[in-house]
DNA sequence: GTGCTTGTTTTCGCCTCTGAACTAAGATGA
DNA sequence: TCATCTTAGTTCAGAGGCGAAAACAAGCAC
């Protein structure tokens, strides 16, 4: 029951130039030649098309490649400076705002550390604000450069302008954190859970970069999960859809710092796993974590066979090609236990789609959250290039 | 990353005449002038195609409507006898063949008991095939007309063309049955799996109909789901995606016969539900629920709470707008129990999600399944109705 | 019959893609 | 050195598509 719409002439150049710009950001300088190979456009096409694109400076030239006994092919590559993208992360900790270019090259960060519960929306909408003033002019980039603004925050956002976000852990319910925003920049805005940001910079940077049908899961203090369906993060009806930590895997089980009892995280979010193990945090919880994977408590064992149930219902569930394990406590426990983590996975799977789906782990460090979210305004510039760039105003 | 495809102009055509051929199915007799609001295409647009379509008779006038001192609309509609598609159900107990005119109205139908057990391949094949010929002469519809066979199955079908079947319960561990069919018919064939099936028969004339995020769930010997984004089913990358009887929602839990333990089929299948109540089934597996569900046993509230956990997994996960509850298990169970089901499930749901969530109960009955089958070839017609129709050959 | 209203068709201009002819730029070898 | 070969990229004409607007069709009201 598919709803395509209705298409005319134009939006045939629309979505062939992006096809087009797709090709070229994702293989590198490549010539007009391979392109028509790679995008199945005919070789005028391209041409039109690529000269257009010169002539916005959205592509440049980058050398050439000398062939044998022909014209030397041309290479193209997409503007790394055509424009830039702001990518913020909304910790419990922290506010960290970093200034991409279209690379994905990191130009600039600041960090905004938080005192514990002090989640104020205002306070954080004003360090996010004024974070962007800072990278931009540290990296010496104007507003109007900025293609827009991508925030990862805890929490389930509602779909719609104001990005409004319900979040447990911050006391927040409600919070129009877009709106906020939006009284101080006139810049895109995209805000979006932050277990989904990383989710799409591992997608498209990291571990899970190809696959199309995968699933990003991530373990730290929560635990959650980006489903990607046919190359896009798959939302459900409210956006949030992935609310993997939540699920159940021991009916009536242990209680959840969510309400609920028998959640995966529960069990595998990193203060289960020290809770079950009896440490008392004396606040470094990376080291707690690396104490009781040496200590060879019966803990560890216990943690990979829930989190292999919690897997195995992605892979019955999803049948994904591909599980990417991100988050510092997954990093964490796949370094030294990943096989561990295959096998329980596979001990609680149906044998088909465990044999379709490959487990690995990410490769993303903890900054994935804000590149993810510079990423979303990648993703929009990618898809619709033609765009006119609003113009900051503030 | 999702990787849209260039287009040329001729994809335009086909792709606004399916638009307008769904327009016109779903919103049954349609002026011209309704089709230029409800696609989007201008009048001129819509005189053209529709002027192609009734040359093809795939469209045919169906009356008019007077207007207010204006020209009367003439209404258009789908040529329900355009062509015909077969939809098959193959159960553990029989092989249902059925037959439908585009308006999904069955024209005929045969059945074969099936003995215990008796599920060899070639012998199912033997039955699909003579029941093509048989609901064929009966309607007196000729193979020339009929634009597909749909067949809906137990267990894991693999995509590709010989529809590779894997079903653990029929003993079927990579059976190629749409190769066994291929042997017998050059119509084309569409396998898929029978919750599926039904699941697609619900979406698209049941209760789910009009959703574009939804999961319908089937209750019955096995617990399956079908899970709709976007409007379309999801498959995952292997088409197992929906194996949700298999999920652990006990770790470590009750013995399910996939060989795994705490699978939410071992819980609320039906085997399941009678083995808890202890009861020794005399073979009337519906008789014998409602004598469980009329005692007031336990073993009715303990299997909402189970079934309300795996349903709120769902919730959390996939952030449905609607959940459909089917097949006869799951009807029988939600006639007397869907306020007590939709309180379990809340129970174990985060609250945004849930709240974005009615959970109802399917509408059609047991020949859902044929339907859904029949469905697939729909579906293919709707979206390609320009594909030149094969020749059968035998 | 004359105007009015609404539905449908036709005409025409513009846009997009593609195949084919054409131009560009270097390598090769006599 | 220069004609020839090879491969890359551009230009042009033609076909097919859509939409706006004009034209045509078919009733109603008076």
């Amino acid at each position: 029951m598919a709803r395509p719409q209705r298409r005319t002439v134009r939006d045939i150049r629309r979505g062939n130039r992006a096809v087009l710009l797709r090709a070229l950001y994702f293989s590198g300088p490549t010539s007009r030649n391979d392109l028509t190979a790679r995008t199945g456009l005919s070789a005028a096409t391209v041409s039109t098309m690529t000269a257009d694109l010169l002539g916005e400076n959205i592509v440049v030239e980058a050398g050439q490649v000398e062939s044998d006994g022909g014209r030397p092919r041309v290479l193209l590559r997409v503007n790394p400076e055509y424009g830039f993208a702001v990518g913020v992360d909304v910790a419990e900790t922290h506010v960290r705002v970093g200034l991409f270019d279209l690379e994905m090259t990191e130009r600039a960060k600041v960090d905004y550390m938080l005192r514990p519960a002090r989640h104020d929306p205002e306070l954080i909408a004003r360090h996010i604000l004024a974070g962007v003033d800072v990278v931009l002019s540290d990296a010496g980039v104007s507003p109007e450069q900025v293609l827009g603004i991508g925030v990862g925050v805890p929490g389930i956002v509602e779909p719609g302008a104001d990005g409004v976000i319900h979040a447990k852990t911050f006391g927040w319910d409600g919070v129009p954190l877009g709106a906020l925003l939006r009284r101080g920049t006139s810049l895109p805005l995209y805000v979006d859970n932050g277990a989904k940001t990383m989710g799409q910079a591992e997608l498209w940077f990291g571990s899970g970069r190809g696959a199309s049908e995968a699933v990003i899961v991530l373990l730290g203090v929560g635990v959650g999960a980006t489903i990607v369906a046919d190359g896009t993060t798959f939302r459900g009806v409210s956006s949030s859809a992935g609310e993997w930590g939540h699920t159940k895997i021991v009916a009536n089980g242990r209680p959840c710092r969510c309400g609920g009892r028998g959640c995966l995280e529960a069990y595998v979010g990193i203060e289960a796993i020290l809770d079950r193990a009896g440490v008392a945090s004396r606040g470094d919880w990376e080291e707690d974590l690396a104490g009781v994977l040496a200590s060879k408590s019966p803990v560890v064992e216990e943690t990979v066979t829930y989190l292999g149930v919690g897997l195995a219902n992605l892979v019955n569930l999803i049948n994904p090609e591909k599980i990417v394990i991100g988050g510092w406590v997954g990093v964490q426990l796949g370094e030294s236990l990943l096989p561990d983590i295959r096998r329980a996975t596979a001990a609680n799977s149906l044998a088909e789609p465990y044999a379709a789906t490959s487990i690995v782990l990410g490769r993303l460090g903890p900054d994935a959250v804000a590149l993810g979210a510079a990423t979303l305004v990648l993703e929009e510039f990618l898809n619709a290039p033609q765009v006119a760039r609003i113009t900051a105003a503030g």
